[in-house]
DNA sequence: GTGGTCTAGACCACC
DNA sequence: GTGGTCTAGACCACA
C-alpha cells in the first residue's frame, strides 16, 4: 500500500475501510484482517493499525470479539455514509463552491470533467 | 477571526490573502497590514503572521520594502490563480468526484445547490 | 448467553456459577454441565469453559471426578460467600461511595431505587 | 502518582481528570498540564499521557489550541456528569443491588457504613 | 515551547 | 492465535 505524506497513515488506513464499506465490499459481521496481518500487509507498525482499529471502533464502525478479532458492525454503512455526507455538505462542498467562484470556473466545465471521470472509472473496473 | 483547528493557522491566514487577491480586493502595490497589526487583529502570535508573510513572499505574491512594510506584487493575481487552479484540478476535483461517486450523489443535486450558493453569495454582498 | 465485552468471558461464566451457588440453585455434590455441553450452550470455546472450571476448582468451589465430571463442593456456598463479601467490602463499596459523593446523589434516592429493584426481582421470580 | 494494576494507566489518568472536573477543581477554559509535564510528574511515558488526552478530547471534555496546549471545555462538567451518572445507573447500581441481594446484606448496614465513609472523607479534607 | 505520529520491541491476558 | 497497553526514542510541523 502506498501512503501519501500529507495525512496520517492510520487515517489513510481508516479511509480504506470507509471506501470498502461504502461500496459494500465489506459486509456486516464480516471479519477484517487481524492487527498483525494488516500490519505486515501494509508494511506498517502494528501500533499504527491498532490505532486505526481503535478509531473505527470508537465510531462504531467495527466491533471486537475478545480473542477472535474485529468485525464490521451492522450499522457500518449507515454510520459511514452519514459521516461522509455530513463532511461533504459542511466542508467539502462550500470549499468547492468557493473555489469555483474565485477561479471563475463555469459549472458546465465541471460537468464535462465529471463525465470523463465516470468513463475512466468504468474502464478501470473492467 | 476564527480559525479551524485542522489546518495550520499561518496557512489559513494565507488563504485570507489569496481570496482577497483573487477577488481583486487587494491590488498590486497595495500595502498590506504590518505583522504586528495583523497579529493583534487576528489574536495570533506575531511569529505566525511572520510565517504567513514569508510564505507569501517565497511565492512572489507579496514583496517587502525594508523598514516600510509588505506590498502586493504585480503578479499576485496571476500567480495565485495558477496555483489555486492547479490545486483544484489535481487535488480538490478528483477528491470531489470520488466522494460524489461513493456517496451516490447525483450531479444534478450539486448543480441545484450551486445555484442556491450563488444566490446567497449575491445577497451577502449587497 | 450474552457476554459483556469488558470482562473476561471465563470470569463471566464463573459469575454464573457464583450466583447459582449463592442462591442455593446449585447444591453440594450436584453435577454441573460437562465442559463440552456448556461450551455448546454458551457458544464459547471449550478452552474458555475449561478455564472457568479450573478457576473454580482452584478455589475449591467445584471438584472433579476423573472421567465423570465436575461437582459442586461442600464448602461452595461458604467459600463463595466469603469471597464475594470481601470483594464487596474492599472494592465495590468504596467505589460506590465515591461515585455517590462525586455525583451528588443522595442516599435516600438509592434507597428508593433499591425498593423498586426488590419489587421487580420478586415479580420476575413468580 | 500510584497506579493500580487492574486498569490501564491512561484510563486512571482520565479518572483523575474526571474527578477534578466533577469537584470543580478544573474549570472551563483552564489549561491542563502539557503532555510532557504530566508525563514527567506521573513518571509515565508521554505516549500514555497523549492517549489520555486524546481520549478526553474525543469525548469533548478537553480541547486543543494548536501549539499552545489542552484546555478544559465548557461542557466538561456536564458531559462528565452525564457519562458517570449513566454508568452508575446502568452498570454500577444493578451490580450493587445484585450483590446486596445475593449476600443477604441489609440496606441499613450500608447506610451506617456510608455515614462512616462521609465522616472519614470530611476529616481527610481538613 | 506545544502536540502528533510513527517505529521497534516488549509483555500481558484472553480465546 | 487474538487484541491491548506500555516504554523508549525519534522526527516533524506548528506557535
Amino acid at each position: 500500500m502506498n501512503f501519501r505524506n500529507d495525512k496520517a497513515i492510520y487515517l489513510q488506513l481508516a479511509d480504506y475501510f470507509y471506501e470498502n464499506i461504502l461500496t459494500h465490499s465489506f459486509k456486516p459481521d464480516e471479519r477484517i484482517p487481524s492487527v498483525r496481518d494488516l500490519a505486515i500487509d501494509t508494511e506498517v507498525n502494528p501500533n499504527t493499525v491498532m490505532r486505526t482499529y481503535k478509531h473505527l471502533q470508537d465510531n462504531n464502525i467495527i466491533y471486537n470479539k475478545r480473542g477472535i478479532g474485529y468485525f464490521v458492525s451492522d450499522d457500518a454503512y449507515k454510520i459511514t455514509h452519514e459521516m461522509k455526507k455530513e463532511e461533504f455538505i459542511n466542508e467539502q462542498l462550500p470549499e468547492f463552491f468557493k473555489t469555483l467562484s474565485y477561479l471563475n470556473i463555469k459549472f458546465s466545465e465541471i460537468e464535462q470533467l465529471y463525465q470523463n471521470y465516470l468513463k475512466s472509472e468504468k474502464n478501470e473496473n473492467k
